[in-house]
DNA sequence: TCTGGGGTCCTAGGACCC
DNA sequence: TCTGGGGTCCTAGGACCC
């Protein structure tokens, strides 16, 4: 059996943890540079708020509503993360963290144990609502696909109190029936109006389609859908772990930029989230995507982008961040106004099987990384960086509606007047 | 006044090679 | 009757997810 745990609205949850005034409020959270909204907490959903909708086009119906603004605070929302996670691992052998605030379970041991798979659900839900007021829904399915599908019922759906169990003919139906085809795990807006045209409307629609015709009419994608809605796993636990192909750090800008060395500065800092980020699953970067542009929104779009090979895979900051540095002069433009950049490995090797240059000298420094990485990792990202990444880092990003960070910084602990 | 997220994987098509 | 290959690498753009 698999389960899929995840935070209802979690960015909109988090912010609740630490303000109890706002908990009965309606709340929505901001993307980056306050750009969009990324998360919009139940009461708010009543509003008809879009997910994922350019802010500045909605503020105005926001203000009339009272809906309280918050800027994302990723220091706090990967702490608490954090907390959840470790208190969802203690209820099953595996787990596999898929997303901020989202993992799914795997039960092999325990599956002898559990006889009532809803009471463990909510024995899961409680504890993470007991140790971190989180509320988080709960779906239990034999595909990751189910489970997905079952947490969808839990928490859309009536009668169901944060926790769906699909264990049964009768179940899985009943809970397919009432899900829309493009709710379904893979299926996103452009096949679900081509699966709507030939009269596939809901996820059981989708399910009782014959598998290998709709791997000849879409893809494999979609016949490995349709066999995990059946019930029929097409990932095995392995493989769902695999290490990522591609690693990327972008970000727009909080202002435009228009100079060359704050360009320098903002690459060079992604260059080395991506180097701890290759550090962090094993692997050596081979190959490195470097790009910056300007505003895709404006007239005169400029972007550019610079490959860069490594003769030797690595995973040394500084070797990573020098070759990026080096690039900069290639992709800087005077005049453009530069609204994002970007670093990305595109080309991943396992440093299990390193291939050694004969006579080069290995420039790799792992004693050095670790050192940085444990540092970084106990006192907080950036406590050590490297010079180039600049000090004021004026590129950083808009966060006009930022709550404190209550759990990670000593000066905004949250204070209890008796 | 101006303002529009971030990340990963897949696929189609072009260039090139033998 | 009509018919002209197959593989690899690269890139841009599409699709999907949260």
């Amino acid at each position: 059996m698999y389960a899929l745990v995840d935070a209802v609205s979690f960015y909109a949850s988090a912010e609740k943890v630490f303000d109890p005034s706002i908990r009965n409020k309606p709340v929505v959270v901001l993307t980056n540079n306050d750009g969009c909204i990324c998360a919009v907490c139940p009461i708010a959903r009543k509003l008809n708020i879009p997910k994922f909708g350019p802010y500045f086009k909605i503020k105005q119906y926001l203000a009339r509503h009272q809906v309280v603004i918050r800027s994302s605070n990723y220091e706090l929302y990967a702490d608490l993360s954090d907390r959840m996670m470790n208190v969802v691992a203690r209820f099953c052998d595996n787990q596999h963290i898929y997303s901020i605030d989202e993992s799914f379970l795997q039960f092999k041991h325990y599956s002898k144990l559990i006889d009532d798979w809803h009471q463990y659900g909510q024995k899961i839900r409680k504890a993470v609502w007991r140790e971190t007021k989180l509320p988080v829904g709960v779906g239990i399915a034999n595909t990751p696909t189910l489970a997905k599908a079952a947490n969808h019922a839990a928490k859309k759906l009536q009668g169901f109190n944060g926790v769906a169990v699909i264990d049964s003919e009768q179940s899985r139906k009943y809970i397919l029936a009432q899900m829309k085809v493009s709710d379904v795990w893979g299926i996103g807006a452009k096949l679900a109006s081509k699966l709507n045209i030939i009269g596939i409307h809901t996820a059981l629609d989708l399910a009782s389609q014959n598998a290998k015709s709709m791997r000849k009419q879409f893809s494999v994608v979609v016949e490995r859908t349709v066999n995990e809605l059946n019930g029929i796993a097409c990932l095995t636990w392995d493989e769902v772990r695999e290490p990522k192909q591609e690693i990327f750090s972008t970000r727009s800008f909080g202002q435009r930029i228009t100079n060359q060395s704050t360009l320098a500065a903002a690459l060079v800092s992604h260059a080395s989230i991506v180097a701890r980020k290759v550090r962090q699953q094993h692997s050596l970067l081979k190959r490195l995507v470097v790009f910056a542009s300007s505003s895709p929104h404006q007239d005169g779009y400029y972007k550019k982008s610079i490959i860069v090979e490594f003769p030797q895979a690595t995973q040394n900051t500084l070797t990573i961040a020098s070759a990026v540095d080096h690039t900069v002069a290639q992709i800087y433009l005077p005049g453009v106004l530069f609204y994002r950049c970007g670093v990305g490995a595109i080309e991943l090797a396992s440093s299990q099987f390193q291939q050694p240059d004969l006579f080069a000298k290995s420039t790799e420094n792992k004693a050095l990384m670790s050192c940085y990485d444990i540092i970084n990792k106990r006192y907080g990202q950036g406590t050590l960086q490297l010079a180039s990444e600049g000090k004021q880092q004026r590129w950083q990003m808009k966060r006009q509606h930022l709550s404190p960070s209550y759990t990670t910084k000593w000066c905004d602990i949250p204070k209890i007047q008796c």
